[in-house]
DNA sequence: AAAAATTATGCAACTGGTTGCATAGCCTGT
DNA sequence: ACAGGCTATGCAACCAGTTGCATAATTTTT
């Protein structure tokens, strides 16, 4: 699993509560990866388990329940464990390819206007992701290793979504 | 879940047992997206009890334990109505990006040599993805409208093959 | 002052996917 | 004759991910 270590990555970067992770993690590594509160918080609590991180109450005076979770020295040497593992390149798991096929072996199912829909989510996406480019990485060169490093995952992102919405256009045609 | 109707799918394109199913799936679908036997035999099961497909006795004299299955106008029906329910695309959860961002944390990891490995491993996947083209969709535009649904699968694949590997290579020159 | 939204955490039940193991007949080479 | 590999199916246990619900305090709106 790595959901654990993405959510110990992110601690690494800053400490936070449970819903604070939640709603960072949308904003970074979510975009390509999404997890439900409830994982985190269950990650979380076995993080805590295992001595990989520690929670204290936030400085709030016990006004809230919120919880700050950081990163221990144990969870920072198991995240550098885990790093040096090889990994699987992901699969392409797309249903939509499944409804593809469908739709050869039975005839014309009406796909374009599903096409057409998903075009459209691409190009949100894409015009989001180049945003965030212009806003956080505009320096190009004078970046740090960090940024850029973290500028080269967003691009893995613009590149994924720029070659979809150009496959889905010849698809388009094909269906039509 | 789309599994059931991946295998309906494949069912319709041709009747076969769970282990056949297993191993076509593997060559079509199956580049994409892994199932184990398990995961097959178990969905099997389900869409019989659902009244999806049915199972007769293999035409080899009892022999051996082999079962083929066959998609019922039921299961048919429920692929047609799962064809036109729309998606959510995939989402980009690769690990390895998890890793970077660590290595962004934490400093170098060496993660370079992953890196080569993956280059490798999604140039081979390239190299036979292209040989499947030649053999497959070589005529062009003599192919039949399904022939050319699976001929645009397969060269989705082959675009992210192509994409993962420029983009590996600049990530490449970076950790360098 | 009350209602509604937001922040913040968590349990329980379920579904999907993985791993390890078991079974059993057939085929091939020694 | 038998050992090893391939075909073929399946159980059981586990881990990951999703969904629905519950709780409780604070902040904002009416």
């Amino acid at each position: 699993m790595a959901l654990s270590h993405a959510l110990l990555t992110s601690l690494l970067e800053k400490s936070s509560s449970g819903y604070d992770l939640a709603r960072r993690f949308d904003k970074s590594i979510g975009f390509f990866w999404h997890a439900t509160h409830q994982q985190i918080y269950r990650e979380l609590g076995r993080m805590a388990l295992a001595g990989w991180i520690e929670s204290s109450s936030a400085p709030d005076a016990g006004k809230t329940r919120k919880r700050i979770y950081q990163v221990l020295p144990v969870g920072q040497a198991e995240l550098l464990r885990w790093a040096a593992e090889p990994s699987a390149p992901m699969d392409l798991r797309d249903e939509f390819m499944v409804r593809l096929r469908a739709d050869a072996a039975l005839g014309d199912l009406g796909l374009a206007s599903e096409l057409e829909r998903r075009i459209a989510l691409h190009e949100e996406k894409l015009a989001l992701y180049r945003e965030i480019e212009q806003r956080d990485f505009a320096a190009g060169p004078d970046l740090t290793r960090a940024a850029r490093i973290h500028h080269m995952i967003l691009k893995k992102g613009i590149l994924y979504e720029e070659n979809s919405i150009a496959w889905a256009r010849d698809m388009l045609v094909l269906l039509q």
